[in-house]
DNA sequence: CGGAGCCTGCGAAGACCTTCGCAGGTTCGC
DNA sequence: GCGAACCTGCGAAGGTCTTCGCAGGCTCCG
């Protein structure tokens, strides 16, 4: 059994196409990356990270069909947490602020996070 | 030359000590992370790290001393950005919601973001 | 002066990642 | 029935990361 582990580079590319796709074939997800990978090197990943855990396979029919094993956004709150832990001290919420800071975020992005915080700090702050 | 690559886990570790510690000797690295591994790791590391850019290495004593090559905050920002390019389409405002809704943050935490977000969406938002 | 204790550099080992060619089997159209 | 096209599994090669032992040189104390 692997421990949880993140998924490498590679890994991830090939989860972000089959959360955007759902349950694909090995020719799906390939074609679905461009030429900048074989098919046998996308093979190979899938059935590593079928291996890992990272994806489950449906042998039913002679051609498998791979989907994720867990869902987005599980995996960017798995990711979320290793960065904060690695580089933020363990708190997600500099990470956050950081984020903010690296990159401009629309006005409707901004909105949504001030709408969800204003909630969350209710919650938080009658305590 | 080297290419701009995200600082591994051993890296990364090490450059945590140079942070919080200031310039240090490969000696006051390996203390500070315990004995988790030997002195020669972390002297490799360093080596590489040196050459990699990562640090910079005053040669000018027998016992060389090394200080990080970037701020936490750049490394930071760098990381994040890296970060949301690979999972999170390359937004970082979506990342900051994950990254919120992954760990509690504490009430100061959470009244320094809002006020950090006013401030930014009245900025953005009369435009 | 001589040895203990430091320091750096070197080189190698082992683990993991990523890539892909090749072999062998199935399927489908003609 | 047969070949083209497709599929999976295997194995290996090349790269990076991380670890550390060992060699060789300096320094300082007794």
């Amino acid at each position: 059994m692997s421990a949880l582990r993140r998924p490498t580079d590679a890994e991830l590319a090939i989860l972000r196409v089959l959360w955007g796709a759902g349950p694909s074939t090995v020719r799906e997800v390939a074609v679905e990356m461009g030429r900048e990978s074989a098919y046998t090197t996308v093979l190979k990943l899938l059935q590593i990270m079928a291996e890992k855990g990272l994806v489950r396979r449906d042998e039913s029919a002679r051609t498998h069909v791979y989907r994720a094993a867990r869902s987005e956004r599980a995996t960017q709150r798995q990711l979320v947490r290793d960065l904060a832990d690695r580089a933020f001290g363990g708190s997600a919420a500099r990470l956050a602020m950081q984020a903010l800071a690296a990159r401009k975020a629309s006005p409707e992005e901004l909105a949504e996070i001030r709408g969800w915080l204003a909630e969350r700090e209710g919650k938080q702050g009658e305590a």
